[in-house]
DNA sequence: TTAGGGTTAG
């Protein structure tokens, strides 16, 4: 696969036929009229052309070299613009440079700036960048000047390797020889500096530039929202005087990729507004952000959008993998299954999104055999975020043995370094499996300093086990890396309420208070079938139906004490007495979405409910219960995943 | 001759 495929590649390889031309070939200089050589020479030169221009669209390198051949025999390989244009198909079919241009160019008698370039460029798209200003100075030693498109070709060749001092080098000598003379190398300039990560840089050449086009503007915009920047990147694109599907899609994708998908999607519909039609990518960041607000409304939104586009899952890739994830995200991973079995091909992110599907609704199994049919059955490799997903898997259901196993063959077998992100799912995996000690000795063992994530992932797992020995130590790193995330010091607060440790809650909490952090309210949330949202807040008695609500959820307790339902009232972290405490528990957020739903929905539909923070002991039996008493199937979301409850069991098989 | 890309854990 080529590099230039691999990135847009949705259609399928078209076989290329280059018999035909090759046919001509064979009979020019036998059956032609021609008078003169010239003319022999020069009809020869244009079907030669026409021939290499075939192999543009797919070709391996055989083919190549059967074109080659071709050349040769003609006694074309001194002609310096075939060679420049075969050297440019090799660079666009990603076939390797060497030892190809050497061979090449040498039976070329006058080489031009532009064979020299197209080499150049050849070996920076590589990422060869020795070989590239090498070729650069056997240029310079043939006397011959560099063309605009070739500085361009170098400065590439540095952002590829991500050499800021090489970048800069050549942005001295290409202001020195040329300025700024085209467009172009002002924007290849910029495009150095935001893959050498220095994005004043390139702001500064954007200020300095004298003319401008619309990519130029492009480029700044992805960058700034690449880093984060959605003001900076609003603040350019607003003021960008003709704006095209690009830089509306690099604000689209950007949104989306900064976890703002609401502003996504109005600058989608400003975008629609404005006459602009999207394309597949900017459909793949509609998708993205809807996938973020995890509301089926905006699924059907999204699928419109990509059927109106004609964009079927089954042959856009990018489509299909970003309406897994959404369908997933949604609640609805049957859904996500149905895309991803429709897709006619399927590449790393299709396979890391159904992993991560299936991981995140607790089908660990399932998670894991897709996983080894991929590694065993297809060319796909697998990569960091497979990884994470299917350690992911195993840590949600308590497979410890089989996530150890991944883990360490992630190196060994499949050339992938475990990074961070890998190091906390397998302190989540030992640690909710108990074993915190161990987990603990994992985190001595990493061999790049622990961040937030590891950390808070023991401490996590410290509450499940209520161990408030382990939970100081990750607290205490935790809290330097994360010290404004609220949710952190309130794991720590509850850690030391189940203890029994009062005076280290008021500890807690007086921390809380110094640094002027507000708590999070807890809020469930369900749609109804009109769109509507209806949103819950803990004890909040003052929606419309909150007496039916209240009537329903007593009425509830009683048939689900029938089964043994006792509240848990160790699931309530306040001071405060047993009946207090019932009725905390029974006033939960998600437990008023679920009387709610209950009163207003058909009997056979699902019910969905969404919640902002962890459900809690007590609620998850109260669901699991819920589910047989009333025979509804119940989904629900907490801020970590999802779980299905149906007939008095959930899909998480009480491990969560 | 230059631009936008879908999947990431506690």
């Amino acid at each position: 696969m080529t590099v230039a495929h691999s990135r847009r590649f949705s259609t399928a390889v078209k076989p290329i036929d280059i018999s035909l031309l090759s046919k001509q070939l064979l009979q020019l200089g036998r059956t032609s009229n021609s008078d003169t050589f010239s003319e022999i020479s020069r009809q020869r030169e244009q079907l030669v052309s026409s021939l290499i221009s075939t192999l543009d669209d797919c070709a391996g390198l055989n083919q190549i070299k059967q074109v080659h051949g071709h050349v040769i025999r003609k006694g074309l390989d001194q002609s310096c613009y075939i060679i420049t244009k075969l050297i440019r198909t090799l660079t666009k079919l990603g076939v390797p440079m060497d030892p190809y241009p050497r061979r090449v160019i040498e039976p070329v008698q006058f080489r031009n700036p532009f064979l020299w370039t197209a080499v150049i460029r050849g070996y920076a798209i590589e990422g060869n960048i020795l070989e590239a200003i090498s070729m650069y100075g056997c240029m310079r030693k043939e006397w011959i000047t560099p063309v605009s498109f070739t500085f361009s070709a170098l400065l590439k060749a540095c952002g590829s390797v991500r050499d800021l001092n090489l970048g800069r080098q050549f942005h001295a000598q290409t202001f020195r020889l040329r300025g700024f003379c085209c467009v172009y190398v002002g924007n290849t300039m910029i495009d150095m500096y935001v893959k050498c990560g220095s994005i004043d840089c390139a702001r500064k050449v954007f200020d300095e530039m004298p003319e401008r086009d619309v990519i130029t503007w492009t480029e700044l915009i992805a960058a700034y929202a690449r880093v984060g920047n959605m003001k900076s990147a609003a603040e350019l694109f607003e003021s960008l005087p003709s704006k095209d599907m690009m830089a509306w899609t690099a604000m689209v994708t950007g949104f989306a990729q900064n976890a703002k998908p609401q502003e996504a999607l109005e600058y989608f519909n400003r975008m629609e507004k404005s006459g602009i039609q999207a394309d597949e990518v900017t459909v793949a960041g509609f998708i993205s952000a809807c996938a973020q607000l995890g509301a089926s409304k905006y699924a059907d939104q999204a699928v419109q959008i990509a059927q109106k586009y004609g964009y079927s899952p089954s042959d856009h890739v990018v489509i299909g993998s970003a309406l897994i994830d959404m369908y997933s995200k949604c609640g609805n991973v049957e859904e996500a299954v149905n895309v991803f079995e429709s897709m006619k091909y399927k590449n790393v992110f299709s396979y890391s999104s159904m992993i991560l599907g299936f991981a995140m609704h607790g089908r660990a199994q399932e998670a894991l055999d897709l996983f080894h049919y991929m590694v065993t059955h297809t060319a796909v490799k697998p990569n960091t975020v497979t990884f994470v997903g299917v350690l992911t898997a195993c840590s949600h259901t308590g497979l410890v043995d089989q996530g150890r196993q991944i883990f360490a063959s992630m190196h060994q077998m499949f050339g992938v370094e475990p990074t961070r992100d890998h190091y906390t799912c397998m302190v989540d995996l030992l640690g909710r499996a108990g074993r915190l000690q161990e987990s603990l000795e994992l985190i001595k063992t990493m061999s790049v300093e622990p961040h937030g994530g590891v950390w808070g992932a023991l401490l996590g797992a410290c509450r499940i086990h209520n161990n408030p020995d382990i939970a100081e130590i990750a607290a205490k790193h935790l809290f330097e890396w994360e010290p404004d995330i609220i949710g952190n010091y309130i794991l720590l607060s509850n850690i030391y309420a189940s203890a029994g440790d009062w005076d280290g809650v008021l500890s807690v909490r007086k921390l809380i208070k110094k640094k002027g952090l507000k708590k999070t309210p807890a809020a469930s949330w369900v749609v109804d079938k009109n769109g509507q949202m209806h949103k819950f807040f803990p004890g909040n008695m003052n929606h419309p139906m909150s007496n039916k609500i209240q009537k329903t959820l007593e009425e509830l307790v009683e048939r689900l004490t029938v089964l043994g339902y006792k509240p848990d009232l160790s699931s309530v972290t306040y001071d405060v007495n047993d009946d207090g405490k019932r009725l905390i528990l029974i006033r939960h957020t998600e437990k008023l979405a679920l009387a709610f739903s209950l009163l207003t929905t058909s009997r056979d539909s699902t019910i969905m409910i969404m919640k902002n923070l962890r459900m809690c002991q007590d609620c998850h039996t109260f669901m699991r219960l819920a589910s047989e008493v009333t025979g509804r199937v119940i989904i629900m979301r907490d801020n970590m995943r999802f779980h299905h409850f149906r007939s008095g069991s959930c899909s998480c098989g009480d491990f969560w």
